[in-house]
Formats: C-alpha cells, sequence, structure tokens
DNA sequence: ACATGTGAAGCGCTTCACAGCG
DNA sequence: CGCTGTGAAGCGCTTCACATGT
C-alpha cells in the first residue's frame, strides 16, 4: 500500500509506540496482542501496520524491534520550540517523553523579565523578542503554545511569519490560522467536559 | 432530535462554548460565523446543535446566551480529583479553566512528603493514602491522573476501586480499566507525534 | 430575503471474512 | 495450524441541497 495513510491510522501509530514501550522482553507479537493493549480491534491494527509495508510474518506476528524503527522512521522528528514559561511550559520541558521520542526543544520563550535567565531542564528561559531568531538559526519546525490566552493568536501569528507551519496549542482559545498551517488543539477542560458528558447518561 | 448525540458531536461542542467566549457585545451568531470561528462546515453547526433541540430563529441565527446554557447543561460539570502534584499537575490546579467550565477541584494528590502540605492555588497537597475517603466524602467523579507513568495504572485501579468511572490520563502510558470505565488518554508526545508525520509530506 | 432544520447522498473509517503464507 | 494481508460489506459522520419558517 503506498496510498496515503488515513488521518486515523496517523492518530494511533503513537499509540501502538507507547504499547511497544511496555513489550520489553518478547521478540514477536501479534495483531491481537497489540490490539488488546491498544483497545483497538485486531483488523485495526493489521490495516493500520500494512499502510507501512508489509513488515509481518504470517502465523507467527509482528518482530517489535523492526516494528519500531518503522513506525518511528514513519512519524519522524524534529525541533521545537515552547512559548510561555508558567507551570504548563515547565511540566512541558520537564516531560521526558519528548526525547525519548527524537524531538529537541530547542528553546523555551516568555515575557516576563522575572522568568527570564531562569533555568528549566537545562533550557534558559528566553525573552520572547528571541523568538524569530531563534526558529530561523535553529530550525524549529513546530511551536507549542502554553501562553495565556491573550498571548496566544499574537505568539500564533509570529510563528506563522517566522515561517513555522505546525503550531500545537494548548491556550484555551481557538486560533485564526492561514490553511497552510496545520494546528492541533490541547484543550485540557475539552477533555473533562467530554467525559462529564458520558458520566450523566450511562 | 432525542436520539443519542454522536460521540463526534460531543467532542466539538466545548469547542462552540470556547467560540462564545469570544463572541462578547453581540446577541445572535449565525451558524456560518460559528462555523467560521471552529474551523468546521456551516451544515455541520447546524447540525450538532439540532440534537439539543431547536434553539435557533430561522432568517437570524442563534441567541447566544440560550445557546451557551444549552451546551452548558449538555455538557454538565462535577468534581475531580488530580493524582500526582508534579509539574503538570500543578498546572492543572492552577488552570482557571476549569473552574469557568464549572469543574471543583476536590483535591489533589501525591505520594512525596516533601510536597504532601504545600500549598497550589489554595489547594493543600494531600497524601496518596487519603485518596479513597476523599473520592468518597467529596462526591468526586472524575481522576485526572498526572503521575509518572510507572505508578498511573497502580492509581487507575485505586480510582476504579473507589468507584470512579471516568479518568483523563496525563501519564503517557496505556491504562488496562474495566469496560465500565472511561478513559480519556492526553498523551503530549502523540500530539507532536501527528503534527510531525504531517510536516514530512507537504 | 435570510438563516435554520433535515432527508438523502457522499465519503472515509471500521470490521468482517477468508485467501495466502510461513 | 496460526496469524497476516486485504477486498468487500457495514457503519457513522460529513456535506449537500432545499423545504421551512420568520
Amino acid at each position: 500500500m503506498k496510498d496515503p495513510i488515513p488521518r486515523a491510522t496517523v492518530e494511533r501509530l503513537p499509540v501502538y509506540l507507547r504499547c511497544l514501550d511496555e513489550l520489553s522482553g518478547t521478540e514477536w507479537v501479534s495483531s491481537g496482542r497489540l490490539a488488546a493493549m491498544a483497545g483497538v480491534n485486531p483488523a485495526q491494527v493489521r490495516k493500520d501496520l500494512s499502510y507501512l509495508g508489509s513488515y509481518g510474518v504470517r502465523g507467527v506476528g509482528y518482530d517489535i524491534e523492526n516494528l519500531r524503527n518503522q513506525v518511528e522512521r514513519e512519524l519522524g522528528s524534529c525541533r521545537v520550540a515552547i512559548i510561555g514559561a508558567g507551570n504548563l511550559g515547565a511540566a512541558l520541558a520537564n516531560f521526558d517523553g519528548f526525547t525519548e521520542r527524537g524531538f529537541a526543544i530547542a528553546g523555551i520563550f516568555d515575557l516576563d523579565p522575572e522568568k527570564i535567565g531562569t533555568r528549566i531542564n537545562r533550557l534558559r528561559v528566553e525573552p520572547l523578542s528571541a523568538l524569530e531568531e531563534a526558529i530561523d538559526e535553529r530550525g524549529v519546525r513546530i511551536g507549542i503554545i502554553t501562553t495565556p490566552p491573550e498571548a496566544a493568536q499574537e505568539v500564533a501569528n509570529r510563528l506563522t511569519e517566522a515561517g513555522v507551519r505546525s503550531i500545537l496549542n494548548f491556550a484555551p482559545t481557538i486560533l485564526q490560522v492561514a490553511d497552510s498551517v496545520d494546528v492541533r488543539r490541547v484543550d485540557l477542560s475539552t477533555e473533562l467536559q467530554v467525559l462529564s458528558f458520558y458520566l450523566t447518561r450511562s
């Protein structure tokens, strides 16, 4: 299959990667096992993995090491900048999961003079005015917005202007960006509200 | 329409609520306007809102105040507990968005003796051993896990045992729970990986 | 005139069922 | 015999197009 990988599949690949993390000691895994861990249908797993090419062995399953490499290669990785050195920005900068997945945090930026110069996980907090230069010089390709909501749109504009095409937005606001920019929103209270909805009717 | 509201619609309702937040000063909003803000199709907005009953006025649009009340009532709200008082737990406890949406943080818990007793946004960090009693006495219905990945499954077990049926999991691990428990996962590096995937092919 | 509400068509994803292969 | 790979069926969501209401 050399056709484009469905969006839904792309969103499951990181989940499979997490499951593979927890399968140390074994060499092979079947679609059934992986499906049980990820909470999906076995046929789904097989179809998803078939988009990467055919790496399974019939009658046996998938070579874990090989599979991990394939999935990681497909997802790729790159340099990111965090804008907003508040609680959430600090949490992200301290989060080892990024480095484990091959992402490098190229810088963390803030407006607050009291925060500038302090260190978070070996990174020095830099002034927001240094953002554009850093993006350019360090090859940043993804911006992570963890500012208060009032500042988020302005930061998104600056990121776009500086050539960043992918934004992960944690600020509780809806960003307006050009079509060429890919924004993923993580709204902490959105997730809570969806849980809450299903709570009242089951 | 009194049929069950589609899952996809439920996940968009919080988005519409965010958009309504930004429409102060006006009294009416059309499906077209709301759609542009939320980044979806106008027909989608109308169909979504029609599941709440018919609150639009033909030729005019939707009464913003009325619409907000309807959506909020549909989504509901309740008491939550945060388990893990690290960077991310603190960020969530400090996040005003929860209170704005009617969620009350009933407690924040940790194992670390150095953290227990400290204050985060007026909440005293409590020992993990007090979790079950607090859930029971304070009527906690949703648990938010912000522990390291190794501790997450154990915490999920204790939450389930204590009667919690909804879990928001920020720990980078896949939880195994009974079918009766609703888990939503927010994996920070998952989101980055999806962005990264589309970066390499467009 | 203008915007909602909705049957019906369109589209993509999920699941089934089984052929294919080790 | 067991598990993968995949065409085809099934299913739910999105979008269209227009009737409906003010």
